[in-house]
RNA sequence: GGGCGAGUGGCGGAAUUGGUAUACGCGUACGCCUCAGAAGCGUAUGGGCUUUGCCCUUGAGAGUUCAAAUCUCUCCUCGCCCACCA
């Protein structure tokens, strides 16, 4: 075969490391372990989008690296299958949420099976999986029984003419998404989370992990931990961080849909001063006790607000001595997480209510799972319920304490909570098909967890920041507290990508028809070359738009590398040994290589790799071992060439289980020293290395170019950097 | 309103973290190859000029320094996330 022919190569390669089981881990070997993760997909209908592809191959690169460097490595993929679109879908189409899932996931899996990712398959899980939503369930039960999970009156999104509750992403400008009426603030009753209770370790922990400084920043912003001080101003108590302010207080105000005078007034403790109480709509009802001292000289929108209203304005006043009735305390901005949907495609809540007892009782473990019902319509009932509020013969049923008539909640979970745990899972993934599982308990579902746990390097979002990344670190410190999982952190590494957009910097989206099928270049292209593409696009962690140009590229490099492996494997005198320079070039690759893949600098590391072949191509034979370097450091790229073009040269097992390349010490011969008069550079000295300040200056002034530049000004000052840089000031 | 980022050729982007600005790739031009095209290969490619060479150039302006894309200050523009954070 004389061209590079990607796809025959990409599935012959493909076949053969699904045979060799190159990628499964052995959750028991004795080497060490690196756990890396990326977050799963939700199967839509879209099929799988560049962004994912960009993400998974950056921990594909990551993982492949570990492995050559004798980790025993667990790199899993699954489905996080519930969730709003497949159910829209289904009320759309009338076809079952759970059929539409299985399609979608198989769309998903042969889409990420062309891109070659080393995920274990047969680590595959999906949180909709009866099997899986069982312990989801589980969990749930613990939370409840300690006293993690309650229920409270909270505001939905509601709309009066299509009588559903609406999701934040449903509604538009305050208008159904589906009918363009206007939406409604209802009160419900809801399902929490009590993350609050975790407010403080959720912080606190955060100097426990490796995430990015700005994604700390922006958990603890989010979490808003503020200490300040309890004032009661009569009846009514407020929360302020600056109680040296209080002189200055000319009103009190609590939240309110307008700003109103409510007639009423108290009196302020520190000056005994009578001051009005006030309604105003820039008090949030959450944040603090839900009153604020009204203080215009300090702050800015207490001062708009009394300027607006005619209040007085103080001057700024004394510092407060001490105050009075006052009382330290700390306040989270955090609110408890809402976990319940009046929806069909999600975990039943295993809860049933029993008139008798008056009261929440736990669906019994043996009972579990509370799988989901057939339904004829997907659509919520018009009280707003879930769909299954409507299939009486499931919601009527005993209650497992007194076994008098009971209802089952018919509220779901979000989808939230199956990705809270599947870190987990994955290490249980085998026992959470087996048939005895009932039998099991939750240490003997999920194996080795000590060993395995924390997850090592989990790559994701920005936008899951605050959602996703926080519930899931709440969760592991609930089962944490439950002794059911080792250690306070999921994750001990996190990072994450930039959002590709499409080519004119807009966001892709099934709407403005700009996004790219990721099927059709791994089809033209191949999926090395998209690989590469990806990684090479720019910065990991920077948004970047979409260049199909940037493919040809890619695909060109590939080609060459294809090439060399043809002539080196033609070329008749066997080269045992490189020259000084390439043997140089070769080492730095290698010290390069690694170390960007280290910080996902992957732009530059395919450079490096690029300038690399480059220079093979330029020398009239290249030796085989350096050629084998070169395609060991592409191979967690590009890793079906690479296998191509190794076993041409003879080798008869995998790339993938050769050992990583190590640094081997050169010395180096020649430096280029910049010689800068006044800052400004006038010439470049080759020389060995080592060379002395003095020595230097003598060189350097010897220089005619410099002679021309000096003539017969005096020097006032020399800098010199060994090696590098003498700077005459004249 | 708050927070986090980012502004470098025609384009995507490099720059040993203060030490040759524009690596690598795309595009473009010319040449080779070819009956011809495509592909491939080679050379060139920030701008300007009075072109052995010189001057200018990292959003704008100032500052620190022998030396600034990099550090400091002021301003401008763009992106993302959150929200009336007491």
């Amino acid at each position: 075969m004389k061209k590079y022919n990607h796809r025959q190569i990409e599935k012959k390669w493909q076949k053969e490391w699904q045979k060799k089981k190159l990628n499964q881990v052995n959750q028991r070997s004795r080497k060490k372990k690196c756990y890396c993760l990326v977050e799963f997909p939700y199967p839509s209908g879209e099929g799988l989008h560049v962004g994912h592809i960009r993400s998974y191959t950056a921990m594909d690169v990551v993982a492949r690296k570990r492995r050559a460097e004798g980790y025993e490595v667990l790199y899993p993929m699954g489905w996080d299958a519930f969730g709003l679109p497949t159910e829209n879908y289904a009320i759309k189409t009338g076809r079952p949420p759970a059929l539409i899932t299985r399609q979608n996931i198989n769309r998903y899996r042969k889409q990420l099976q062309s891109l070659g990712f080393s995920f274990d398959w047969s680590r595959e899980i999906n949180t909709s999986d009866p099997n899986y939503y069982h312990w989801t369930q589980w969990m749930f039960l613990q939370f409840f029984k300690a006293g993690l999970a309650c229920k409270a009156k909270m505001p939905i999104n509601w709309c009066p003419q299509d009588k559903i509750g609406l999701a934040n992403e449903e509604v538009v400008d305050g208008k159904c998404e589906r009918c363009g009426g206007p939406v409604e603030t209802r009160e419900k009753k809801q399902w929490l989370l009590r993350i609050t209770k975790y407010a403080d370790r959720l912080d606190r922990d955060l100097d426990l992990v490796d995430y990015p400084e700005p994604i700390k920043i922006q958990q603890r912003n989010w979490i808003g931990k503020s200490n300040g001080v309890l004032i009661k101003f009569g009846s009514i108590e407020i929360f302020t961080t600056r109680p040296e302010t209080i002189f200055g207080t000319t009103f009190i105000a609590r939240h309110g849909n307008t700003d109103r005078f409510t007639g009423e007034y108290v009196v302020n403790p520190a000056n005994q001063e009578k001051i009005p109480i006030w309604e105003a709509v820039y008090v949030m009802k959450n944040v603090g006790t839900g009153a604020i001292m009204g203080v215009p000289a300090h702050d800015e929108r207490d001062l708009e607000f009394a300027r607006k209203h005619n209040l007085p304005i103080k001057e700024a006043a004394k510092a407060i001595t001490e105050f009075v009735g006052g009382k330290m305390t700390t306040k989270y901005k955090l609110r408890d997480w809402i976990f319940s949907r009046q929806r069909y495609w999600g975990e039943p809540i295993p809860l049933v209510w029993c008139e008798r007892c008056q009261k929440w009782q736990p669906v019994p473990e043996k009972d579990l799972p509370v799988k989901l019902p057939p339904v004829k319509k997907y659509q919520p009932t018009d009280t707003g319920e879930s769909p299954l509020a409507a299939i009486e013969s499931w919601v009527s049923t005993k209650c497992p304490k007194c076994g008098g008539p009971a209802r089952r909640e018919t509220d779901t979970m979000p989808n939230w909570a199956g990705s809270s745990w599947y870190y987990l899972a994955y290490l249980g993934a085998k026992n959470l098909k087996r048939k005895t599982k009932n039998r099991l308990n939750f240490h003997s579902l999920i194996p080795n967890s000590q060993r395995w746990l924390p997850v090592d390097w989990y790559n994701g979002g920005l936008e899951h920041t605050t959602l996703h990344l926080l519930y899931s670190r709440f969760w592991h410190k609930a089962l944490y507290d439950l002794k059911l999982a080792p250690g306070k952190e999921p994750y001990g590494k996190r990072t994450s990508h930039g959002l590709i957009l499409a080519s004119g910097g807009e966001k892709m989206s099934k709407s403005r028809g700009n996004v790219v099928n990721p099927d059709e270049i791994v089809k033209r292209f191949g999926a090395d070359t998209l690989r590469v593409y990806e990684m090479f696009m720019g910065p990991f962690d920077q948004a970047i738009s979409w260049h199909e140009d940037g493919l040809i590229g890619a695909r060109r490099f590939l080609e060459r590398v294809y090439k060399l492996g043809l002539k080196v494997k033609s070329q008749k005198a066997n080269i045992k040994v490189a020259n000084q320079k390439l043997k140089l070039l070769l080492n730095q690759t290698v010290q390069k290589v690694g170390e960007d893949i280290e910080q996902m600098k992957f732009n530059t590391a395919i450079s490096a790799l690029m300038i690399l072949s480059n220079n093979f191509e330029k020398e009239p034979a290249v030796a085989i071992s350096d050629l084998k370097v070169f395609l060991k450091l592409l191979s967690p790229f590009a890793p079906h060439l690479a296998e191509e073009v190794w076993r041409g040269l003879g080798e008869k097992l995998s790339i993938h289980l050769a050992p990583w390349p190590r640094k081997r010490q050169v010395k180096i011969v020649k430096v280029k020293i910049v010689i800068q008069i006044n800052g400004q550079t006038r010439d470049v000295l080759e020389t060995a290395p080592g060379l002395e300040a003095e020595a230097l200056k003598l060189a350097a002034l010897g220089r005619p170019k410099i002679q021309l530049w000096i003539k017969d000004r005096p020097i006032r000052r020399l800098v010199t950097v060994p090696d590098r840089l003498i700077n005459i000031v004249l």
